[in-house]
DNA sequence: TTAGATAGTCCAATAGACGAACAAAATGGC
DNA sequence: GCCATTTTGTTCGTCTATTGGACTATCTAA
């Protein structure tokens, strides 16, 4: 809804139709007459409105579901679930994770790639998406689905907008890549027509997958994920900070040693070098266990914890220890009302949550009480699934484009 | 623009309104024609809108300003500046300062009451600022002007929506104080009708200022101000972080030094404790010029660090350096292209500017090279000003809202 | 079987934006 | 001084989408 734009009766109508769309799937089964009411609009309106978006393929009709009562049964509307699908990926240093939504937000299909290392060379990436996207792309087809948008997800820094929006990467290793242009490409060698792709920084999805799932009442929240370097997503009244160079939340170089290890950017002290994914399993003296051989499972070192390793909870109290450090300094700045571990950090449980919470406090007494600091609930596949998810939910908000192709 | 409410033809009619008035007051006199271009809309609905708008008192017609040309000369149009207007109020712990302002943002008259300490009783803060609204509601009756709202702005915390906002304030020692009720009700005593009251962070007004000015160019910012005690405004895409508490932004306790001196909060080894007013002036060796006596004037420092005092100047190093840290950590949950230091720090010039830069560097190598650090150059009445802008800001954004009353 | 209730559709009325034609007021060439 | 040209602004009929009410459809309960 441009602010800057007029308004005739054709933008009225787009209002109006992802009025519709956004009821449809927040409520889920719902009758023309409750659509009518909630939306207040007319009953003619709806009608008229519920036409098009079925028409479309973005709505349909299931049988009255009612088990009894008096009138007319009603005729439940919900979002298709055989209309248009989203692709959503996870591209990582060491796998390419992707899965295909439909426009419910359910899982119609996951596919993963593991490989050996995607650093430095986009190229290697795109290779290694390759088999994910066919296997999506052919479940798709197999259910007429059509793929509306296919938006990655990835531990780095995105600046611009769409086709021309470049991505630059401490821990892939990327520079400027147009990885959306790159992708595109692949994706018409695959018969996939011409798909928008898209893409976001990791841990904003993984922020944006707590808020949207309802577990953070629309507090400002602090996401912490990363699958090797640490990231924050930060969402004020449910929007993502990006920040100037989208660099917002990126809180793993911070200098939390004043004569620390030398961390892989090149300098000295950073957060990963205590709180990484490699750090604690070093420090844990599971170092042997290298942390690229993890994708899919938590490594060892929940066992770990569970059976009381001395070693590895005090890595995980020191890595916690910092980490709080990082955060109750951007605490001031947010004022947070949840601060959730999620990513590798969601395994570790409540030592971390302990050590991270007592930092916290600490360092900003004020603010620092009424903070819920808590690990992620969330399936490992978030990053993948909420990628895909900003493609449904932008069409569910502006179906009107949708039609209009 | 409620997302969640129906569009008909009104909603409409509300958006061009309002799509008009923004156009007015962003490009200054312009003719319907102009108006048109920019706007999208055609000459015949500019004819109708802008007939309601001066009929409603929101623009005024001014004769031809044009110097020469072919063609019928242009009928130019601008905000009425003896349309409605805003009074804006600073609270602190020592003064009221208020402003009135018209649509066009111009000052119309000033109004300040010094009073010795309004601390710990909000009524001593409404009974000062009395004889301010009495003066500013006079002169807007002189000129005929209405006053559409009053907004205050204050150190501390605002929670909830309009008349049922609460504010509770350390700095003030307030605590879930009805300000706006209370005002509202000596609003009425004055004869000022029922005129709307809002109050607001004055910091997170600061950062809404440099923003509004157009000397950021929408970069993320902080804003660095107080008066007495430190605070911050966060803008992430020209909105103000409110956090969870309406504390985000609070940067003044946090603890800098693991031993320091007892804070006024209670705590120790606060910010305030090192790069609070008092604390600089203290450490500058001119304790006896009580920062309570600094209002309106700039005080001691500034001629100190002009004239070279070893003193000043280490104090002023001192607590940019503690300053800079605690700005450090927030800099990777915000990723700003701008820091501002405003408020009383705004005087200490480069001194300041460049203990910070240095602390920042220190502690996010990564993001700080990118971050732009300078004084404000807004006017000492910044705060009263953003308050009052807000208003007018609200009835340009929403025309229609005062057509109907 | 009928009254009552609820769901959904149809259609004339209405509000506001649009577009084209037209009126108004200047400049400039002759 | 007169007329073509240019730009501004208004008038009026057309168009689109929502509205509101009348009407139809389909169920339960008595």
């Amino acid at each position: 809804m441009e602010a800057d734009s007029p308004a005739g009766p054709v933008r009225q109508h787009e209002h109006n139709l992802a009025l519709v769309m956004r009821l449809a799937a927040a409520t889920g089964p719902s009758s023309r007459a409750r659509l009518a009411e909630a939306s207040g609009l007319t009953k003619s309106t709806i009608t008229q409105l519920t036409g098009e978006l079925i028409e479309g393929g973005l709505l349909r009709e299931i049988g009255t579901g009612r088990v009894s009562g008096p009138g007319r049964p009603a005729n439940l509307l919900v979002l298709n679930s055989l209309g248009p699908a989203a692709i959503g990926l996870q591209v990582e240093a060491d796998h390419v994770a992707g899965c295909l939504i439909d426009l419910t937000g359910r899982v119609r299909d996951r596919a993963l790639r593991k490989a050996d290392d995607l650093r430095a060379d986009p190229a290697k990436a795109v290779k290694a998406a390759e088999p994910v996207l066919r296997r999506l792309l052919n479940t798709a087809s197999s259910t007429d689905n059509v793929v509306a948008g296919v938006a990655v997800g990835l531990p780095g820094r995105v600046s611009g907008q769409q086709d021309s929006a470049t991505v630059s990467s401490a821990e892939l290793g990327w520079q400027e890549t147009g990885l959306s242009r790159l992708l595109g490409a692949r994706l018409d060698g695959l018969g996939g027509g011409s798909i928008p792709v898209t893409a976001h920084n990791g841990n904003r999805l993984g922020a944006l997958a707590e808020e949207w799932s309802g577990g953070a009442g629309g507090v400002p929240l602090v996401y912490v994920g990363g699958e090797f370097g640490l990231g924050a997503g930060v969402l004020n009244e449910g929007v993502p900070l990006r920040g100037n160079n989208g660099a917002a939340g990126e809180i793993g170089h911070v200098r939390v040693r004043a004569r620390g290890e030398r961390c892989a950017c090149g300098r000295t002290g950073c957060l990963d070098t205590v709180a990484g994914q490699q750090a604690i399993l070093t420090a844990a003296g599971t170092g042997s266990a290298a942390a690229s051989r993890l994708v899919g499972g938590a490594g060892p070192l929940p066992g770990l914890l569970a059976a009381g390793d001395r070693a590895a909870i005090a890595a995980v109290r020191r890595a916690g220890k910092a980490l709080g450090e990082v955060l109750g300094g951007l605490v001031p700045a947010v004022d947070p009302g949840l601060i959730v571990l999620g990513g590798r950090l969601a395994a570790l449980g409540e030592s971390l949550v302990g050590a991270v919470s007592a930092a916290l406090t600490e360092r900003s007494p004020a603010l620092a009480t009424d903070i819920v600091v808590r690990v992620s609930t969330m399936p490992p596949d978030v990053v993948a699934r909420t990628a895909a998810a900003t493609v449904t939910r932008e069409l569910i908000g502006s179906p009107a484009r949708w039609l209009a192709a």
